[in-house]
DNA sequence: GGAAAGGCTGAGAAAATCTCAGTCTGTCTG
DNA sequence: CAGACAGACTGAGATTTTCTCAGCCTTTCC
């Protein structure tokens, strides 16, 4: 009984892609710029030997068989999620400690985040931080950052904001354990208003 | 409507890992060193925040979690088999043509491959040839080898069989779209016997 | 015509993953 | 009890995969 299928990388990639129909969006949300999904969805569609996308000049339309392959990709996608987050953080209800950078929270509305009712569940606390290390020693659960760390063991989520100048992208800095929990859900939606 | 999960192939080492309840015999599984599966499934852990084994003197046991996670995962790993085996391979029902070199039919059972009936309603012909080149010309469907090609494109499957003189293992070898489709299952079963 | 948008590509950089060799612990054997 | 063995772990370095970057191409829209 051994599991076969294409790199999972790829199919993620496809995954995204076929839901924005775009593979710019695909790679903003996935993180990454849209030449790496543009070569993930290529290479997934070499190791079928099937044409997932049409790439027309208006954009990109699903194949029949990409339609096909989609929804079943999508919940796989949604099994592994749930799974993920049913057995992952033993943080359920727990409510975390946030840091943010003294130079991002300038840049903030105002209202974000002591007066948002709807985060009080959530949070327990929110500091003046940029410390790293204080996500590994358990002093903070989460940072708000105005750049990347690009720290290969934590996981970092891009936010969009409106602020009070123009947009500002904004990075939310976890565990990776703690990217996907109902916490951090609600807080990052919270944000995006 | 983001999915955010885990490493994907830290699953996929988990998953055999925890079927076989042993690394190593997950790695012979997935093709690697058990110290490739150790790290794999170690990230895993630190990703989520717990633990899915429990490392014994006698052997791996898995943790509460582990054991509500694997049936999870394996069920999403199903579904992406079967929608990869349902789009993939426009080939349902065509017959295969293999390669094999000369040095290995030799080594083979004679009963193999030219009297197995069970194996008439997947193999068209069956030459002899070790070129991979053939391959991708679409002269040959698969290729059984003694060795490893190693070529990153190519999905090569290990195979142990009894053979004439002890066990020997050999290698077939397809493009990755024909890996998992059902001609080729009943091959590497019917080699294996 | 000119600019903007989106996808593609090749080269090189960066990151993730694997192998290798050696270690350690516990079990089995004589 | 010594010795051999099995399986998991680890760090270093090699390998492979994936990503970014910069530039190109085509189409659409002013």
């Amino acid at each position: 009984m051994t599991y076969r299928f294409p790199s999972l990388n790829g199919l993620k990639a496809f995954e995204a892609a076929a839901r924005h129909l775009s593979f710019k969006a695909a790679a903003g949300e996935l993180g990454v710029t849209p030449g790496a999904i543009s070569q993930q969805v290529k290479r997934l569609e070499a190791s079928l030997g099937i044409a997932l996308f049409r790439r027309l000049p208006q954009g990109l339309l699903l194949t029949r068989e990409g339609a096909d392959y989609l929804p079943r990709i999508s919940r796989a996608f949604d099994e592994l999620t749930e799974a993920t987050e049913a057995v992952a953080p033993a943080l359920n209800g727990r409510k975390l400690s946030i840091g943010i950078s003294d130079r991002l929270i300038e840049r903030l509305p105002k209202s974000w985040p002591r007066h948002s009712a709807a985060l009080d569940p959530y949070i327990r606390d929110v500091r003046i931080s940029d410390d790293v290390e204080a996500i590994w020693n358990n002093e903070l659960d989460a940072l708000l950052l105005e750049r990347e760390t690009r720290h290969a063991s934590l996981a970092e989520q891009p936010v969009a904001l409106p602020a009070r100048d123009a947009t500002l992208t904004i990075y939310f800095v976890t565990r990776p354990g703690l990217a996907t929990c109902r916490q951090t859900r609600a807080i990052l939606e919270e944000l995006q208003g």
